[in-house]
DNA sequence: TATTCCCTGTTAAAAATTTAACAATAATTC
DNA sequence: GAATTATTGTTAAATTTTTAACAGGGAATA
């Protein structure tokens, strides 16, 4: 498949996330249009983002859950599940880590990382957490390939480095510090200063 | 000031602390590529940006770091500072709290709300958890005006209802679970499952 | 079986965002 | 003081993303 529009992405990952739970609910089928509705977005995008995945409703049926969601799956997910670990585990790194336990989705937390000694050689909803100085070695070993970075920003740089060497492939920065990494790595950044401040703009000018 | 587009507003917030930093190290002026260099983005881009807010350099000296910093606040903060309430004392609320705790932001958390005993009636970081129930008095007493909704997704409907009738201008929701609110409330929604699925996703499909 | 209606799939247009191109000009060099 | 260099400000082009428009066709209706 042809690579898809980063938004799109991001949509298939909340399609799913609604699809499964229509799916519990009993209904076998949607239309662009209910979909659409449970997100707050239009019906257009909706099916055009599944043109663009290449699937096809029925006409006057909708399109059939179950098979949109193992589509989805096929095309976000890999057969053996990616592996993942969070390095810092304050707040947001247990945000994190349990967020994804309940789930049942293919993406597994399988490693935290600290330098707190009162943190490190203990476990966190299943999740356990080692030494920093491990990190290497254990990457390799749990065959982890996605960092989640949720650390004191100061620190950001060493660690991003220690990942990539370690042989990572995808990181996600949740600090307020920028970050770059080699092509071959993809990053994705977020800064929750930076959404607060965007809402405080919005409000200041709103009308 | 015409309204800044999106992304714009949000490069201005990351420009600021990039700033705040540059001056603490004695730097007074700044060249568009250094910035551009800190924050892993394009000089132009950093000059457009500076044209949009209307703020000029000089030639061969870059930009008076202190100006832009005041030019920055004077767009996105408002003089008394907007005062914000999280409601869902988890690990992510406590996470926000802390985040904006230590810096010099204009940007005050000055409540937090939630239903478990435990937790109500208790100080994090200098923030009052109080009971749900009195969200709409504290709102009002307080004079919030953004809300961040940290809590499980099913209640976040009935919460956003709840604070848009409470008088609050800005919701930032962190939650899975899309929300529609009123044109006159600003909605933010960020979803960390989604960053961590589109991270996947790249990962899978890279080069 | 003809007609209407609803919903999909897709192409085309519009809007938002980023990137490129370059003119202007102050400082520096020769 | 002429030529070169470095850096800004801005207009134009390219790219990405969203929205609109509408043709097509199966189901329902009559």
């Amino acid at each position: 498949m042809k690579n898809l529009p980063d938004k799109t992405v991001e949509r298939l990952s909340q399609y799913r996330r609604s699809l499964n739970n229509q799916l519990t609910k009993g209904k076998t089928n949607i239309f662009s249009h209910e979909l659409a509705h449970l997100l707050h977005i239009t019906p257009v995008q909706v099916r055009r983002d599944i043109m663009l995945i290449g699937y096809s409703g029925t006409l006057r049926k909708g399109y059939d859950i179950k098979e949109m969601i193992n589509l989805i799956g096929k095309i976000i997910d890999t057969d053996e599940g990616q592996r993942i670990a969070v390095i810092g585990m304050g707040n947001l790194g247990k945000a994190f880590i349990h967020y994804l336990h309940e789930k049942g989705s293919k993406l597994k937390i399988v490693a935290s990382f600290d330098v707190n000694p009162d943190k490190t050689d203990k476990t966190y909803a299943g999740v356990h957490c080692y030494h920093f100085d491990r990190l290497a070695e254990i990457v390799k070993k749990e065959e982890i390939n996605i960092g989640i970075i949720t650390t004191p920003p100061e620190v950001v740089p060493q660690i991003a480095d220690k990942l990539v060497e370690a042989g990572i492939n995808g990181i996600l920065n949740y600090t307020p510090k920028p970050l770059s990494v080699p092509d071959e790595v993809y990053l994705e950044e977020y800064d929750m200063i930076t959404s607060l401040e965007k809402v405080a703009y919005f409000v200041k000018h709103r009308d």
